[in-house]
DNA sequence: ATGAAAGCGCTAACAA
DNA sequence: TTGTTAGCGCTTTCAT
């Protein structure tokens, strides 16, 4: 084996090898005891991308500009106590070597990732894609990355999600509830940590925690009441479980209205389902076969008042004239729908950005107040009511 | 000022402050040139999250056993040399102590990040959440995080975005283009790097980057081939620009599909549209002007078919029995529309998890073999052709 | 204006 | 089986 030689003592006597630190063999020089490294020589064969891969380090530019590595940071963060042609001339190294700054090693230290958190039930239903795009549209323009995690509606994937992502990864977490879950000490024990926690459209009532919320009661109010103002009298109600504050809330509005307007609240009339398809038919059927004057339907989404009024159709029941169906989201299909739908606005994307913006906000200044945003809606007339 | 004895020499003389390091007060012992720290008193007043904050790490449980650090390290990540019983309790111990590893600390030593980089053109149009859905399935079930940025059809968008996913955030990137990317240098410069690529949907042609596409040409096939034994002679089609290859492939199957059935090919047939809902109502009045005959029209998207399926209501044109209409995707929207909607099926969510199947799999194995692969879907007859 | 060195929290090679 | 030490790539403090 060829000798090493110590760079101190110049002697090649009681060199060890001390260890394989990233391909480098390391030596231990026994006379005088310094540690020093010298290039190993690969053993296996290159892999194909190595070549190319080299990533340029600060470490790197320093060299080429024989500067330290500490004038480097200075001269790429815009320090003023540089001198200004040593920073030009860094930063133009930097541009031509092709310089990438390792995001990671800078969150690591500087304690702070740029990345949002968003835990959403599902990403194939309208409304929640469509807040989503709202979220990462004021994210990318504050310079936030935007990482997703769906919960299915499993509550076990939303606590596993949210233990995840407060492990450094994020910033801020934004979170819409599974409909099944209804306990959040996932949540609360991470309330009084240095992350900041936002809730959107479905929310836990009673928890510290900021909320940017639809215009559900008001909402729901403006609906009936106008369904009322219409004629109708035996209006019936699609909701979603019974837990949710939502659900709560759709269901308050829908009473004020009744009881504003002297017209008996009727329980059986409330169907709470679970989204699922079957359950929405399952409750129009029911609905039908008990309240032979049902003149009136408010459904939960624009896709279930869809569903609705097309197996209304089925049945030659006509919409609007026997039975009026209203949605609520103001999705795209409410207007390809025969008779165009009638529906309640959320202003699903503003939901999204509203969230994204106040947790940025709560992110940048420290600040902690427990807000609750109600995003206003507006009722949309076409034909279905 | 209280003395500090420096632990070497216990002299008090000669000591000199040296650096603030994370909290601690540094100091030199200029006697015997050593370098030590005692904790400094807090001057300015707590964060109110700061006393529920302290984030457990290895080091406190390494000093809560009495262990090194390495030990914890090995303890918890299951290595086989290690005590069974030390291993045991300082796994415990982790767990009382609600121990979270940092993953910026474990990622940036590991060079992984276990986090998966999606660009998609948008999140408001149906196949494009429905693909990130199946990607964010796939992936969450292998162990992998996902960001998402979206470019909303803009090239400059799309070339930012994926400049700043590749430093060292994602350990495999997913991209579907932009309308308006035609030139792919952006992606060239990434294309032998440790870090893998998949397009998919809409993919540049010519380039070495595995592609998971939709069965497009075979799609557009099936379907004018469809029409024609319906009795269709004057098929028009709308498709998006030009340059995408999910567009030449649709046009290649649309002109298979004429070729065999001995159907002269009219350009003027063809409309190219940006997905914007006037461009879609402008393709179609122009057809409509242009060729009282026409008797199909085969549409990019469900959507914009459900658009032209209503306009053509509008104008007391029937469909199916004067224009046949069908549309691409097979998204909910086509069972909701009166005719419910023909249309191909591209199975979106199959094109997703696929593409997050061979991404994963490649950032795995290592290997970067060029695939293609081409996900079947099917021809979904319903009332509207 | 610049550099040396410590440290963020973790992993891993080697010594013991 | 365990501890010591260097290092991932960056920022920051203090000294010069």
């Amino acid at each position: 084996m060829a000798r090493v030689k110590c760079p101190i003592c110049n002697k090649t006597e009681n060199i060890l090898k001390a260890g394989l630190i990233r391909n480098k063999q390391r030596y231990n020089c026994k006379n005088c005891n310094y540690h020093f490294i010298t290039d190993k020589k690969k053993k296996n064969k290159i892999p194909f991308f190595e070549k190319s891969d080299k990533q340029i380090t600060m470490l790197d530019i320093a060299r080429a500009a024989g500067v330290s590595i500490t004038t480097v940071s200075r001269a790429l963060n815009n320090r003023s106590d540089i001198n200004v042609n040593t920073g030009r001339k860094i930063k133009e190294l930097a541009v031509t070597m092709n310089y990438q700054p390792n995001i990671l090693a800078q969150s690591l230290v500087n304690r702070t990732t740029h990345t949002l958190g968003v835990i959403i039930p599902s990403l194939e239903t309208t409304i929640f894609s469509t807040m989503l795009s709202g979220i990462q549209e004021v994210a990318a323009t504050a310079g936030y990355r935007v990482i997703i995690c769906t919960s299915n509606e499993k509550h076990e994937r939303e606590v596993a999600n949210i233990q995840a992502l407060m492990n450094n990864m994020i910033d801020g977490l934004l979170i819409c509830h599974s409909i099944h879950t209804s306990t959040f000490e996932h949540l609360r024990v991470h309330m009084n940590k240095r992350i900041p926690i936002v809730q959107f459209y479905r929310v836990a009532v009673g928890l510290n925690v900021p909320q940017i919320l639809a215009e559900d009661e008001a909402g729901a109010e403006a609906v009936t009441d106008y369904l009322i103002k219409k004629g109708s009298q035996k209006i019936a109600m699609l909701l979603g479980p019974k837990e949710l504050s939502l659900t709560q809330n759709r269901l308050k509005g829908y009473q004020n209205a009744l009881r504003k307007n002297k017209i008996k609240f009727d329980k059986n009339l409330l169907a709470h389902v679970d989204f699922s398809d079957e359950s929405v038919y399952t409750s129009l059927d029911n609905w039908l076969s008990r309240f032979p004057e049902l003149d009136a339907i408010i459904s939960i989404s624009d896709k279930s008042a869809a569903q609705i009024i097309t197996k209304l159709k089925n049945k030659k029941i006509n919409v609007p004239k026997k039975i009026r169906v209203v949605g609520f989201g103001n999705e795209f299909v409410g207007e390809m729908l025969d008779p165009k739908l009638t529906t309640f606005d959320t202003q699903t994307r503003h939901i999204g950005e509203e969230s994204s913006r106040l947790l940025i906000e709560q992110i940048i200044s420290g600040k902690r107040d427990i807000i609750t945003k109600v995003v206003p809606g507006k009722l949309i007339i076409r034909d279905s009511a």
